[in-house]
This record gives structure tokens, sequence and C-alpha cells, in this order.
DNA sequence: GAAAGTAATTCCGCACTGCGGAAAGATATG
DNA sequence: CATATCTTTCCGCAGTGCGGAATTACTTTC
């Protein structure tokens, strides 16, 4: 797109750029929104939903004259859980963990510089964090993240570290709070958010190694209802147990 | 591709089959192996792989020369769940189910002629039929297909259904074992599928109304480990009673 | 209910993208 | 080390997909 790649093919980032959008709107848009959302010419975007309703990606809403994600975006995920060993593992431990505590407790592994959460149990607390497989936060502002970079192996960590920052300040965000949110991290082998990617919500999260690679296992809070003191007590505590059981903590200790 | 039209985006389509090729192998996938399950020619397929890379869809596997899907492949499908308000109500009931029956239990919605498992709670017996979120059958072979199209409005259900059977004359199968089934769970308000998919695995699916649209309550089973008295028995009893509190059985009754 | 306004789609000429055969480069194999 | 196999890059050319403009389809307003 920016650079001169000749092996690049635009179309296809294109078309995969209308999906984006429609998966970050989480609503149905138009011709028109997208073609705002995606910097595209209107009659490039008519013909781009058109290919995509023809392959069964998207769909014209009830609400006609907008296009929705269609169910079959969902397959395209499916092998990255069902290969997962330590998913089925994690699962059980997520229940427990969620009718302990009553709060939702979930999954989450690395994706560049986001993380995804793959699992997700849903909790009985009346005020819940909403959250679905798929669901997907920068590294930076979730403790999920901060958890799985606080257990990579050194060399990792740091250039995953130095990309976080690298798109931190490329948004004109302060690194600061993310290094400190790290250092804790690495030091106490949990990690603690609150606010920093909304108001009113957080997390905590500690790492668990799987599949060869670092997960977290996580839950997220309305900061409005649990103090940072119940965080760093009675749920950190139930947080590190459930990980024990679940394997070593730091890649390389198998 | 096949057809002349002008307003196809043949990069698009193509860009997509790769991933979907990736999708139904399961497992990391070469060039070469990608370009003979498309039929697409090497530099074509080494010049999307390469783009998809780029966008952060696919990546070389471990086991290097060989490209899998990465997670950012579910947040495509992120949106579907997340708006869906009948999951919500569903899931607790779904947890009850299996916590009953030992057996899994998942909440699958219609995408064309294919259905879509959008949340499956894991049983607890020791033979467990494999499924995750994402997971998708053709409506001809599954419980929960059937389920949808018995419980749909007659003019919609017709034309589904007739294109179904079509998919199944397409792939030289047939449509009759359809038509019963469908006949049968029209009448009775329930689905039982055995050995349909693959030997040894089949499923007992009720419909449910939801979002305006119908889903279906079902339980994979193991052929080999339950009779079809026993699916006829408690198992379809369990179900209908979660279905009744989920709401109304036939789509308009509202 | 016509008219004006807005948004989506289709048309169409042209630039240039993406295609695919062939060559070059990498990796595995015996 | 040579050979076979597979992957990526190169490159000329066909024809795809681009986007401005025209057309068509909706929606709104009075």
């Amino acid at each position: 797109m920016a650079q001169e790649d000749r092996q690049f093919v635009d179309a296809l980032a294109r078309g995969l750029a209308i999906l984006e959008a429609l998966s970050r709107a989480q609503k149905p848009l138009s011709n028109g929104e997208l073609a705002r959302a995606t910097s595209l010419a209107p009659s490039t975007v008519s013909r781009l939903t058109h290919t995509l309703s023809i392959l069964g990606y998207v769909r014209l809403s009830q609400t006609s004259r907008t296009y929705e994600l269609t169910p079959k975006n969902l397959t395209l995920g499916y092998p990255v859980l069902a290969g997962m060993s330590l998913l089925e593992r994690a699962r059980p431990r997520l229940k427990q963990l969620s009718e302990k505590t009553g709060e939702t407790a979930a999954l989450a592994i690395r994706d560049g510089i986001h993380v995804t959460f793959v699992e997700v149990i849903q909790g009985s607390n009346m005020v819940a964090v909403r959250l679905a497989t798929g669901g997907r936060l920068p590294i930076a502002v979730s403790a999920a993240g901060i958890a799985i970079l606080s257990a990579l192996p050194d060399r990792e960590r740091r250039t995953v570290a130095a990309r976080v920052r690298a798109d931190i300040t490329r948004r004109g965000g302060n690194p600061d709070i993310f290094n400190r949110h790290l250092a804790s991290a690495c030091q106490q082998g949990i990690a603690i958010i609150r606010d920093a990617w909304r108001p009113g919500i957080g997390g905590i999260a500690v790492p668990v190694v799987g599949d060869g690679d670092v997960a977290a296992l996580t839950v997220p809070v309305a900061t409005g209802s649990i103090t940072e003191a119940a965080m760093r007590g009675s749920l950190a505590a139930v947080l590190r147990e459930t990980a024990e059981v679940l394997g070593p903590a730091r890649a390389g200790e198998a």
C-alpha cells in the first residue's frame, strides 16, 4: 500500500480492510460509511462489498442499505482455537475461577502487539465486563498483554516491548506508564491494570505457558465495583493458584 | 470467477480462498499445498500469502515453510458473537444442560446452507465430540441445521430446503434422507441425526428463536456410546425443557 | 405526490496491477 | 556433491480493477 512492493496484492488488502472496518464498528455499515472508514472510493467499496457478499462474508442487514458480517467469518478463526491443547486444559479451570469469584474469567494469547481472547467464561456478578471470544486489545492497555509480555524470554520480550512502545508513541501516548506496568509485572509475576483502556475497566492477569507459547489467565473487572486492594488480595491469590495448576509461569521452564 | 461479473474482484476472492483452505486443512500448509488446494499458480499463491502475512492474517509456523492462521482471524468473527443477545441468555442454560447430562452442549445459528456453532460448552464425559466456536457444518448433515430449518417460517423454509437439496444432489448425495429428517423434525419439534456427517458422530437439536432469527440448542454425541433410545428419551427431554425456558420454538410466535 | 436531495451502483476508458511462465534461489535427498 | 523439489522473484503483457462521471434507486421535504 504505502511501499512499492511488487509482491503485495492491493485488492486483497482493501477487501480485508472492509471486513476489518465492519469488525471494528461492531455494527452494520453502509457503503458510504465504509468508504469513509477506509478512505477508498465509493465505487471501489461497492465492488468489494459486492464481491464479499457473493463469497458470503457480508450480507445486507435488515436495515437494508448497510452490510454486516456473517457467521462465516467465525470459521476462519476456528482452527486457531481447535489446535490449542492449552485451551482444553484451561477451560475447566476458568470455570472454577469464575464460579469461585463470580467474575468473568478468560484466556488470552498474544498476536503481534495485541492480545486476543480465545475463551471467555461469563461471570455471575451483576456488573460484568462484556467480552466474547475473539475480542482484541493492544498489549499496552490490557492486563493479559502485560502478563504475557512479562513471561516471554528476555530477547523476545525486548523486541515486542519495543514495538509496543513505538505503537504507543505513534499514537501520541506516553510509554512510561506501560514501562512501569511491565516492570511491576515482571517483578511480581502478576499484572494489574486499571482504567488504562477505558475508564471504569481494568483487569488482572497471570501468565501461563502452553503450546510452546505464552498465554494469560485474566479476569476483567469493573474498576468501579472492585478496589485495587481487592484485586491485589483475594483475586490475585485465586489467579495465582489457578495458574499454578496449569503449568510453569515462565517460557522455557518445561 | 466463473461468470463474467465486471463487479467481482478476483484477487480478493483468491486471497480469501487461501484463508479458507488453511481453515479447512486445520493445519499449516505450504505454498505448494495451497496452490494445489486452490488450483492457483504457485507464484500467485506466493504473492497472496506474502500479502496476508504482511496484513497479519497468516504467519510462517515453526515448521517453517508452511503458513498458519493467526489469532487475528478470530477478530473478524467477534462482532457476530458480541451482537447476539440470545447468546447471553443461552449461555447459563447451556452450562446447566452440559452439567446435567455430561455431554457437550452448543448453540448454533444458520448461515446460508450451513450452521455455525457460536457457543460451545464442553462436556465432562470421557468420550466427547470435539467442537469449538466457529465450527461449521452443512445443514443437511447436522441436527442443529435440521432443527433450525424445521422452525423457519414456511416460505423461508421452502427456499432454504430447496437450496440444501440442490447442494446434496450436486455432490452426488441422496436428498431423500434429508427430506425424511426434516419432515420428522417438523412433526416432532426435535431433530435427531446419527452418522450422517461422519460415522460415529451424531447429534440432537431443538430450535429456539432469538434476535429475530432461528437458532438451535444442540448436543453432539458419539453414536458409539449413546443409543438412539437414550437420545429420544432423557436427552430429548432435557433439551426440550431447556428450549422452553429460552423462548418460543417457532419463528413468529413472539 | 412531485421535486429535490442523497446515497448506491454501473459504466467505461485507461493506467498499471496482478498474472503466470520461466529463471533464480533455497532446502531437502540420496 | 549432485539432484530433485519446492519457493520466491523477475518481467512482459493481458486484462483487471480503479475512480470519475453518469445513472439509477431511495429518502425526505413541502
